[in-house]
DNA sequence: GCTAATGCCTACAGCAACTATAGCTACAAG
DNA sequence: CTTGTAGCTATAGTTGCTGTAGGCATTAGC
């Protein structure tokens, strides 16, 4: 049994997080010492590991708890699991699109600037004037969560 | 002279958002009718696109807000621009690299999975165990706005 | 055995950048 | 003159944590 430190360190999360997400219920209640603090074993050990692995893919948190509950039932078909991991994929892909667009006009502004006064600054012109841009990313203005 | 309403239609934003902006002083506060109502003229509507295109670039609303304050000084030189638009297109690009081996991996876990049952599924597993995975991607887990 | 330094506890506030809700008033069209 | 749309304020919610305050628990060194 471990502390919620040594767990911490042992998933490389933060100890904060791990509370968190005992908070949301990702993570079931821990044991408790005498003194009240929280005890984990292997088994929430695995499970935060999945978590963590699952993050760093970009899964946000509630997919995460559905493949944590259809890992929980191995007999069942993994269709669902696939079509979680096609989801994810495919907002990957979306977001590398979009990322690539502003990469080049990004680069175009910054090439173009020649650096003078801001009066005939390039990246100050070709924010205030959309037609002076070409790559159309007039969509999905939401903030997503990345990485 | 327009109402909120219009402006948010002109601008292609909602018009909470424009509120917003008010409120966090990124734009300043408007003119107001008789009834109470903003009105915006043609400054508050250029401000707004400036807004809005930099916000498609992605750039973070504090950075616009530099941004902002630089154009309203031409004379300076435009350095402190250039310098906004560079970190900019550093994190674009530093985003589009992680996302690209998000990709990689996603699409690795996905044409092994044979469509069995959960206990055989290479989706779980390569989640579960970061072992069965060979991208390097244990940085960078915080949260970050994208797009 | 004692004390000091960690480590852990709860509860709450804050981050970005909005978005949504509730309950009200203003204004334009018929 | 009514009705419907648009606007107003204030507040809470979103996602995924992170940071703070104030108070116990545990442990390492003496």
């Amino acid at each position: 049994m471990m502390t919620i430190g040594r767990l911490a360190t042992a998933a490389g999360v933060k100890v904060p997080t791990i509370r968190y997400y005992e908070q949301i219920g990702l993570l079931g209640a821990a044991e408790r010492s005498a003194g009240n603090q929280r005890l984990y074993g292997r088994d929430a050990a695995d499970r935060l590991a999945f978590i963590r692995h699952a993050r760093e893919l970009g899964f946000p948190l509630e997919a995460i708890r559905d493949l944590l509950s259809l890992s929980d039932r191995p007999d069942q078909p993994c269709d669902a699991a696939d079509a979680i991991a096609r989801a994810q994929l495919a907002d990957v892909t979306r977001r590398l699109a979009r990322l690539g667009a502003l990469k080049v006009e990004l680069e175009r502004m910054i090439e173009q600037c020649s650096g003078g006064r801001i009066a005939d600054c390039r990246v100050i012109e070709v924010i205030g004037d959309h037609a002076l841009c070409e790559t159309d990313h007039r969509k999905a203005s939401g903030a997503r969560a990345i990485v």
